[in-house]
RNA sequence: CGGGGCGUGGCGCAGCUCGGUAGCGCGCCUGCUUUGGGAGCAGGAGGUCCCCGGUUCGAAUCCGGGCGCCCCGACCA
């Protein structure tokens, strides 16, 4: 478990803190397979509430789940062709079962578009059977060359909803809709900030009419992709023969969406928050929020501060915090700080015979903000009623600081050559670079060529530069203002 | 797929150049003492040295072949 106790320093090698991070704070190990990992239960915690609040917003959305399976025939796949030259490099295909082998291979589905609108073709004829609002969990497997703890694993868990409608119109609204609800569940959620907007076609997903996309920035100045939502047009439709009679009784074809977010969003959550210390859970989706530990001298002491520790604990569970009591006695308090704020908790209460005798406790915060003590001595009723203020505060400093950290090095009305704008990235260690563009798909590629920088996106409104920028990178006008960086 | 590195108790590593039958730290078990920032002492358990073959009286070490993993690049949520 314990290498070395400190771990790498972020400033050292970011990506070997990451990889040490993941593993210490017990969030997932590796398993036998290649590139493809074990989540531990600290890690599916985080996951599981993760789930839970997207699950809510799908609901509250009109959505509903459901679950298709793993295995895809391969003329499913075959059948959209962007789709497949999309995804062929990466499939897993069963040739083999029963000990024979198949006259048609399967696919281990790397996304379900195809079997769902195979499905949805048979359950819908009326223009009343629209819009389907579908969703399901699952686990998807796409083969990757290289692989890294939630940010890339060969086989991955994820949410994809999938809607069919009646009228373009609608579908991009539900495009909108979603990409949406990712950004407000990743601010308010993971207190990780994004810039939404729409690819590139070169970076868009296979099959679709236009992807759009979150895009965090993480401490080490790279993008991560974090959601998107796809406006699929009737490609599938087309190939799946989803059509329903509309209004006159003409049979038309249906307007498809896809939108999905993965665990990758833990890799981010660690990445956007995590410090030297270990990962720092955003309060909303901390397993524990609260790790109250008792610190006694005597075996008298001990009876007496376990027991006021559990006291503490089903107050604070009453009022909604969830709490966990680390009562065992053969780690030193010490080691038991560590180990909790290896693992992000967001807050400690420390109880011991001083504190038993003066009834009050002691709270430290895992990221001590500015100008403030490390450790409040405070009154055991006033602690834990502020306790849930404090929790809600910690969540939207952590998202204040986030964003910071992002404006910092974000590029706004840069206005260079690509070879400066390759300088200005390795010079900061990466980070956001807007600039404007001709929608010369050319120019994208020599970005990319000579700076390692992809285009992320074409930013929201909400999101672009106060000025347009008139210039394209790489020469001529520009059409539209984008969003250059390194990515994960 | 290119480049680099590594496979030795659960984890991290040393030993390999110069062959002689395996060691260190952490963790684990037992006991006692401890506990307000990674506890101390004593005792103890635990290893096909990645695999196959070769050289040799003798191989973790040398030679040949294979496999696996990690890291850095090109493709990707």
């Amino acid at each position: 478990m314990a290498q070395d106790k400190a771990l790498t320093p972020r400033s050292q090698d970011f990506s070997r803190w990451y990889n040490e991070v993941v593993h210490r704070a017990e969030l997932a190990d590796h398993s036998p397979v290649r590139g493809s990992m074990v989540i531990r239960p600290w890690g599916y915690g985080i996951w599981e509430n993760m789930q839970r609040a997207l699950d809510d917003m799908f609901k509250a959305t009109g959505h509903e789940n459901a679950y298709f399976p793993l295995l895809i025939p391969m003329s499913f796949i075959e059948r959209e062709k962007a789709h497949v030259e999309g995804f062929k490099p990466e499939l897993a295909v069963v040739t083999h079962a029963g000990g024979k082998e198949l006259e048609e291979p399967l696919v281990i589905r790397p996304t379900s578009e195809t079997v769902i609108y195979s499905m949805f073709a048979k359950w819908v004829q009326s223009y009343r059977d629209l819009p389907v609002l579908m969703n399901q969990w699952a686990n998807v497997m796409r083969w990757e060359m290289r692989t890294r703890l939630f940010l890339r694993t060969s086989e991955f868990l994820w949410q994809e909803g999938h809607t069919a409608h009646a009228t373009e119109a609608e579908a991009r609204e539900e495009t909108r809709r979603m990409l949406e609800v990712y950004r407000t569940f990743m601010e308010d959620w993971i207190a990780m900030p994004v810039v939404t907007g729409l690819k590139s076609e070169r970076e868009k997903f296979a099959g679709a009419v236009e992807t759009w996309t979150c895009e965090a920035m993480m401490q080490d100045g790279k993008a991560l992709q974090a959601g998107t939502s796809h406006h699929l047009g009737q490609n599938f439709a087309r190939q799946f023969d989803l059509t329903f009679q509309d209004e006159q009784g003409t049979e038309v074809h249906a307007w498809n969406t896809s939108w999905g977010v993965s665990t990758r969003l833990v890799g981010g959550l660690v990445m956007t928050h995590g410090d030297d210390k270990g990962i720092v859970v955003p309060p909303r989706l901390a397993p524990v929020q609260v790790v109250v530990v008792p610190i006694w001298r005597k075996d008298e002491q001990r009876t007496a501060l376990v027991e006021k520790a559990h006291q503490l604990r089903s107050r604070l569970q009453d009022m909604g915090v969830r709490v966990k009591v680390d009562d065992r006695d053969h780690l030193s308090p010490g080691a038991k700080f560590w180990e909790w704020e290896r693992k992000g908790v967001p807050f400690r209460m420390e109880v011991g015979p001083r504190d038993l005798e003066s009834g009050q406790v002691v709270l430290v915060r895992r990221v001590v903000a500015e100008g403030e003590d490390r450790k409040a001595f405070l009154p055991e009723a006033e602690a834990l009623a502020a306790l849930p203020d404090l929790l809600s505060a910690f969540q939207s400093e952590l998202l204040q600081e986030a964003r910071r950290r992002r404006e910092e090095r974000s590029h706004r009305g840069f206005d260079g050559s690509i070879e400066e704008m390759g300088e200005l990235l390795d010079a900061q260690g990466g980070g956001f670079v807007y600039t404007g563009w001709s929608g010369d798909p050319e120019v994208e590629a020599r970005v990319q060529e000579k700076t390692g920088a992809t285009l992320r996106c074409i930013p929201d409104p909400a999101f672009r530069s106060p000025e347009a920028p008139k210039r394209c990178m790489g020469g001529g006008e520009a059409t539209c203002e984008v969003l250059w960086a390194r990515a994960y």
